[in-house]
DNA sequence: ATCCATGCAAAATGTTTGCAATAGA
DNA sequence: TCTATTGCAAACATTTTGCATGGAT
């Protein structure tokens, strides 16, 4: 288990226990954001379905994971806690998501818009969808 | 009924019929994206339940609405046809969403990052979370 | 008249809850 | 030991589907 996955369970007072080792473990061998659905499927075998879901509310509060969205379908991944702050590209074509950390650029625009409405903002989340390379050159 | 719903309406070759003029002018009343059930429950004492979901669906494909999310909660809002080319900033803590245009310089920035990764993008979404004006000065 | 859209009821799917049993600190 | 977590079953919520009826073009 990561140090990191370790210390926030401590931090945050919560049972070191098989069935969160195994659910966060699923959740790392994602290499992009799935369903809520697949997790549950995926953890299935190994805990009750109530757990996967119970477990899935802990790891949100506690910051381990978060929602992410790729058009219709809400996903969810390890936090940036985890995989880095980033956001995501997804091709409708094929439904691969790539993702992408922002410039510094792009963090600035960000800061003049929450300047302009006056807003503290505490976190911020981009999608870009569209037609990937691979997709665009095998025209189907 | 706007000109431009009855254009839609007709170029997608769907029938106008008195739901789906009922679904668009809920849908039209909201100030805020909701939730789909929200949505539901208000055409539910005039359509049939099932009825509600499947213009829903009809209304996406034909790019009548778009999902936003606000945090954790999917919601459903008119497109940009309608309502314009817009972002939502959600404050976290009195879940006020409020919408901002973007700036020429934050499409350019969108635009370098397609570019980066040769990625024909059709469209974007962009949240920002955060404390509102009102709520920082009314500290409980 | 023809075909699309709707209502209804039922199924399928997704999520939450109460409580007893169990495992972690 | 003591409390937090889990399994189980059942409730609850959400969404989809088949088919007969009704409405739109």
């Amino acid at each position: 288990m990561p140090p990191l996955y370790t210390k926030i369970i401590k931090d945050n007072h919560l049972s070191n226990t098989k069935s969160r080792r195994t659910l966060f473990k699923i959740l790392n061998q994602q290499s992009q954001p799935v369903s809520i659905r697949r997790i549950v499927n995926n953890a299935l075998p190994f805990m009750n379905k109530s757990t996967a879901y119970r477990i899935l509310n802990v790891f949100d509060e506690a910051g381990i994971i978060n929602l992410t969205y790729a058009g219709w379908k809400q996903t969810v991944e390890l936090s940036d806690t985890f995989k880095g702050h980033h956001h995501h590209i997804s091709c409708i074509d094929c439904g691969q998501i790539i993702a992408f950390e922002e410039t510094h650029d792009l963090v600035e625009q960000l800061r003049l818009v929450s300047l302009k409405y006056q807003f503290k903002a505490t976190s911020h989340s981009l999608e870009l969808r569209g037609i990937c390379a691979h997709c665009s050159q095998n025209i189907t």
